[in-house]
RNA sequence: GGGCGCGUGGCCAAGCAUGGAUAUGGCAACAGCCUCCUAAGCUGUAGAUCAGGGGUUCAAAUCCCCUCGCGCCCGCCA
C-alpha cells in the first residue's frame, strides 16, 4: 500500500523483543500532552510480576533508537518523543523524491464505486448530493491508497417514476422540443392527473410494455431520461464530480440477463402461485419474478452486480439507509447463493432533512443542490469584492462554493441524519472548507513573498508549533489507512481541518520572514511539506486549491 | 409488533471497530490580539449526570442486557 518511514513499526519491533504480543493497535500517534508516540502497555504489564523490570528494558532499547529524543514510562504507558528533524526528513525525502507523502504502490484490485444512481426525473437535490459527495470522496480515497477505481451510475430508466416522466412529455408536450423544465412540468402534471382521474392505468400499461421489452418504447424513454441525466451530470460537474460509467437498467431486460439470473438461482427458487422467490434466512420471502413473468427491481440489481463482478474485484455501493435490508439481501444472494468470493460492500447514509421537516420533490419542499451552490457562490463573491473590489475573482467564488458544499455534507458520519440549515451551510468560519482553503492561500502568500537564503537548513531549533505541525503531517498515512479500511472519507475531512489549524497556529506563532537564514530555509520547507499534504488531503475530499482568498 | 440505525456542554459534531492516562473540536457567549508573510485567523474564559438503569472488568463514552426518545425498513414497488 504505502511506502514511508514508519517510526511506529520500528518502535513496536523493539517492544516486541520484550513483549511479543504488542500489536500495531497498541501504538498511538500524537496524543496531546503525552509523548509524540505512545504505547499502551498496561494490558500486558498489569498482571506481570516483573512489570517494572520489563518496562526498564523496553525503555533502554527505545532510547537507543536514533530518531528518539526521549522516552518515559507513566501509568504503564510508554511515551516516546521523536526528534523533529527526523520527522522533517522523513517527510521531505519522500516529497523530494516522489512528490508525495506517503508514496504508494499500485494495488492489483479493481474497485467499483457506485453512487448517486438517482432516478433521472429532476435536478439533483441536496439529499442526493450527500450520496454523490460521499461516493466521489470514497472513490478518490480508494484511488489514493492505490486501487484502480471506476465510478458508476446505475440509471433506473424503468419503473413507475420514469414512465410517468415519459408519459407527462407525451401527454402534455408531445410536439415540443424536450427540455428539462418542460419535462419537469409534464412530470408534475402527470401526478396531478393521476390524482384527478384516480387512475394510473396509462402508466401501468407503459410499464407492462416496457417490461415486455418493447424496443421502440425503451428507446423513447431513454431519450427523455437522457436529457434529465445530462442535467444531473451538469449539476455534479459544478461540484467537481465526474462519473466514469453509466449503466442503464433497461439493458438487463433487453439482453435477457434478468432471465439468466433466474436460471442461475434456479436451485434456490421457490414458487408461489406462479411467482418466484428466494427465502432469505432470518428475513422473509424475496420475490424475483412476478406471476406474469416480469422481473423485479432486485432481479435487475442482481444482474447489474453480476455484470460488475465480471469487471471489478470489489464493488462498493453508496445508498440511503432505507436500503440497509436490500444491501443485506444482495450480499446474501451474491456471496452465499451465487457463491461469488468477491467483495460487495455498502456505505449507508441517513437522509438530509430540513428544519421544516422532510424533503419531498412532489410537495415542492426539496432544495436543488444548484441553488445552494449559487447562494454560496454569491456570498463568497460578496466577501471577495469587499476585499478586492473590481479584482474579485469569480472562479475563486465558484471553488469556494463547490468546496464548502462538499465539506458541509461530508464532514459528518454518514449514519447521522443531517438537518440542513442555511445559516450553517453559508457559514465560512470555523470548521469549514473555507478555513482550510484560507490556510492554503496563506501558504501561497509566504512562498511568494519570502525566499530562502543559501542552502543550509538549521535542524535543531524547532518551535513547538512547528514540531506539532510536522508530527501531524507525519500522521497522514495512518489516517489514510484508517479511512480506507473503514470506508470513511470523513476521517480525511476531519484530519484536513486539524492539519490546517495546526499550520495556522505555526503561522501565527512564527514570523518566517524574520527568522535567521538557516531557520527560515527550514521553515519554508516545512511550509512546502504542509502544502503537499493539505493539497493531497483536499484532493480526496474535493476541496479545491486556491492561490488567493 | 419485529428488525436495523442514532442519542456526547445551549446548538452541531469527533472519539466507539481493537475498553485503559485529564472526553477532542466547531457554532453561539464573554475578554483580548491587525503600523507585522491574508483577522474567512489567533489567544484566553465559561460551559459535559457521554439518554437512563443494570451487568462484565483491575479499568466502560467504548463491550453485553433492559428501558426511554428520534429516524429508517418490514410490497409479486423502486
Amino acid at each position: 500500500m504505502f511506502l514511508f518511514t514508519n517510526f511506529l513499526e520500528t518502535i513496536r519491533k523493539e517492544i516486541n523483543v520484550e513483549i511479543p504480543e504488542v500489536a500495531p493497535e497498541d501504538l498511538i500517534l500524537g496524543q496531546a500532552g503525552h509523548g509524540d508516540i505512545s504505547a499502551r502497555l498496561i494490558r500486558y504489564l498489569i498482571n506481570s510480576k516483573n512489570a517494572a523490570e520489563i518496562a526498564e528494558k523496553i525503555l533502554k532499547r527505545i532510547k537507543t533508537l536514533e530518531f528518539v529524543s526521549n522516552a518515559s514510562m507513566t501509568n504503564n504507558y510508554l511515551n516516546v518523543w521523536i526528534r523533529p528533524e527526523h520527522v522533517f526528513r522523513a517527510l521531505k525525502e519522500s516529497i523530494d523524491s516522489t512528490g508525495m507523502f506517503p508514496d504508494v504502490f499500485q494495488e492489483p484490485e479493481r474497485v467499483s464505486v457506485e453512487h448517486t444512481s438517482t432516478n433521472p426525473t429532476g435536478p439533483l437535490h441536496i439529499g442526493r448530493a450527500r450520496n454523490s459527495i460521499i461516493g466521489d470522496s470514497l472513490a478518490r480515497l480508494k484511488k489514493r491508497v492505490g486501487y484502480r477505481v471506476t465510478t458508476q451510475y446505475y440509471v433506473n430508466d424503468s419503473g413507475k417514476q420514469m414512465m410517468s416522466l415519459y408519459f407527462g412529455y407525451e401527454k402534455f408536450h408531445k410536439n415540443e422540443k424536450p427540455t428539462i423544465p418542460l419535462l419537469l412540468d409534464g412530470y408534475i402534471r402527470t401526478y396531478k392527473y393521476f390524482e384527478e382521474t384516480g387512475s394510473e392505468k396509462e402508466v401501468e400499461e407503459l410499464m407492462e410494455r416496457y417490461e415486455r421489452n418493447d424496443s421502440d418504447l425503451i428507446s423513447k424513454v431513454r431519450v427523455v431520461a437522457g436529457i434529465m441525466l445530462e442535467g444531473i451530470s451538469a449539476d455534479l460537474a459544478t461540484i467537481g464530480i465526474k462519473i466514469d460509467e453509466y449503466t442503464w437498467e433497461s439493458e438487463f431486460i433487453a439482453t435477457g440477463e434478468t432471465g439468466m439470473v433466474m436460471e442461475r438461482l434456479s436451485e434456490d427458487l421457490q414458487e408461489d402461485n406462479g411467482a418466484r422467490f428466494v427465502d432469505i434466512p432470518g428475513l422473509r420471502k424475496i420475490y424475483l419474478q412476478r406471476k406474469n413473468g416480469t422481473s423485479l427491481y432486485i432481479t435487475r440489481d442482481i444482474a447489474y452486480h453480476i455484470y460488475k463482478f465480471s469487471q471489478y474485484d470489489h464493488c462498493m455501493v453508496v445508498v440511503g439507509e432505507d436500503h440497509r435490508e436490500h444491501g443485506r439481501i444482495m450480499k446474501y444472494i451474491m456471496n452465499d447463493l451465487l457463491e461469488y468470493t468477491k467483495t460487495l460492500s455498502f456505505v449507508y447514509y441517513a437522509y438530509v432533512n430540513l428544519e421544516t421537516g422532510k424533503m419531498s420533490t412532489r410537495k415542492g419542499t426539496s432544495i436543488p443542490m444548484i441553488s445552494v451552490y449559487e447562494k454560496l457562490k454569491e456570498k463568497s463573491m460578496e466577501e471577495l469584492q469587499r476585499r478586492y473590489g473590481e479584482n474579485a475573482d469569480v472562479n475563486t467564488a465558484e471553488k469556494i462554493a463547490a468546496s464548502s458544499f462538499r465539506y458541509h455534507l461530508l464532514k459528518f458520519n454518514p449514519t447521522k441524519p443531517v438537518t440542513f440549515r442555511w445559516e450553517d451551510a453559508l457559514d465560512f468560519n470555523g470548521d469549514t472548507a473555507v478555513s482550510i482553503m484560507y490556510s492554503m492561500a496563506r501558504v501561497t502568500g509566504i512562498l511568494n513573498k519570502v525566499s530562502s537564503e543559501g542552502a543550509t537548513l538549521n535542524m535543531v531549533n524547532f518551535p513547538e508549533t512547528e514540531k506539532e505541525l510536522l508530527l501531524l503531517a507525519y500522521m497522514y498515512p495512518y489516517r489514510l489507512m484508517d479511512a480506507a479500511r473503514s470506508d470513511k472519507p470523513e476521517i480525511i475531512a476531519n484530519y484536513a481541518f486539524m492539519l490546517s489549524t495546526s499550520f495556522t497556529k505555526f503561522y501565527e506563532d512564527v514570523k518566517i520572514s524574520e527568522q535567521p537564514p538557516e531557520i527560515k530555509n527550514r521553515q519554508l520547507e516545512t511550509v512546502k511539506i504542509f502544502k503537499t499534504i493539505i493539497e493531497d488531503a483536499c484532493e480526496i475530499i474535493g476541496i479545491m486549491k486556491v492561490e488567493k482568498l
